[in-house]
DNA sequence: GGATCGCTTCGGCCGCTGCCGAAGCGATGC
DNA sequence: GCATCGCTTCGGCAGCGGCCGAAGCGATCC
């Protein structure tokens, strides 16, 4: 049909995503969790009934799942993939446009301290304890993959990381995931997921509710500086110190 | 601004790609050559002055680079980044995407054979290379990486193909992409790259005229079943057989 | 069983944007 | 210097699609 041979269905995505209420829905899943359509209709600031015309969109492209729970129906990002497919786009969004100027926003700082990235860690944190890790020589990155090494591997063995194969083989379970706030790779793949996990098992970090954003604990404080040797404002909530001391308050 | 903080710099390129005809020309350039502003009308079939606003649009979105020659106007992805992301989406539409009828026509076919994704090969040809790799032990590949033996290193450079190291560290030079077509994994990354530039220059396979499309000529057929074990309809440009063979002519 | 709630469907309004014809502009060719 | 070519800008038209109010529908609560 068009001249490239490939469907159009590359124009059918974007103009899914084209839509800013269906933007920011699909950006409310990539955290992996399952939303109402009531709270999806919040985040794309519109009312229930336009969201419920998104929504339905997005379903049947294959976009979304759902599933019906008492009167609720909880959607969620139909597969992996579609996460994939959001980061890349997050990604160019931010490395190609132009530093537009942005709001400060409390939510946006937080974000930009630690959030999570479908199912591992980005933000200052993530990118951090990726730096950590590479430091160590636990990984390797680069722009085409990443692997653990095996001083990598009984690093987190003894960390109780859990490392085991699945279906892949041994590792080349790792790939480096670019931060859209950082602009630098974070680690992402089953061992970005399993780090992720253990940190919330060993109640060093937090999900801050409804976002993705993660705070990390006074106990997470401790061990990112005992086991990684992050400190500092990689850990803080908010980067910037208060622009002016108020020195001669009124 | 928005509950989940992420600008929506996702919703501008959505709407960007949401158009089939700015979809069109930006899959013609993820072969990864420079099109003229005219050509790209052409693959987007719209008129010169169309596609001229199109072209600008995506070009101050950083999509695009441009690049003024004589009396052309050059136009290319702004980085293999955007490569990626359109990778990405294709993979989405072609897995998540309901099975939809495509007529089939002689340039699908073709791209379905084989063709070049950015810089590496896919299709047929692209999938048959990677198997063939993975059962002879040269690399290996999971969802989240991939990487190349020991016994493929010297593999690959007794076939002089290209492993010099590029600032990123040895081995983690190569990535799995899923392809649209075949819904496996082919080889992308360094690896990818150099694996299809080494069948350019060998004479192996030539591109098609105005497409992204490769053929594997007569030399590519011994040279890859010789190196590769590669046989059959993984080397023919059209996959199926005439539907019936016309035994009584008119 | 009536009230409430969460979600969807319907209908009409309106603004955005893609489209092309015509014209302009710079580079090239003769 | 005039014709041609490749590309862009301008202007006006037309259609698509997002938005919300109102209404409908099923599940839940009391």
């Amino acid at each position: 049909m068009n001249p490239t041979g490939s469907p159009f269905a590359i124009a059918e995505i974007g103009a899914l995503l084209g839509d800013p209420a269906r933007a920011n829905m699909m950006l409310a899943l990539i955290a992996g969790r399952a939303l109402t359509a009531g709270e999806l209709a919040w985040c794309a600031r519109v009312t229930a009934q336009t969201a419920s015309g998104h929504l339905a969109k997005l379903t049947a492209a294959g976009l979304l799942a759902v599933q019906s729970q008492g009167r609720h129906r909880y959607y969620r990002l139909a597969s992996p993939l579609v996460a994939q497919m959001l980061e890349g786009m997050q990604v160019v969004a931010a490395v190609q446009g132009p530093p537009r100027y942005r709001p400060k926003s409390r939510i946006d700082d937080a974000l930009r301290a630690g959030r999570t990235c479908y199912d591992h860690l980005a933000g200052r944190l993530g990118v951090a304890l990726a730096d950590a890790l590479i430091a160590r020589g636990c990984v390797v990155l680069s722009n085409d993959g990443g692997e653990a090494t095996e001083s990598g591997m009984a690093f987190f063995r003894r960390l109780a990381i859990d490392t085991a194969p699945r279906k892949g083989r041994r590792r080349c379970f790792c790939r480096p995931c670019l931060d859209w706030s950082e602009r630098r790779p974070h680690i992402a793949g089953q061992l970005g997921a399993a780090l992720a996990e253990r940190c919330f098992d060993l109640g060093w970090i937090q999900r801050v509710r409804d976002s993705r954003a993660v705070v990390v604990t006074t106990k997470g404080q401790s061990g990112f500086k005992r086991e990684f040797g992050i400190t500092g404002e990689a850990l803080m909530p908010e980067a910037d110190p208060p622009p002016v001391p108020l020195k001669t308050a009124v």
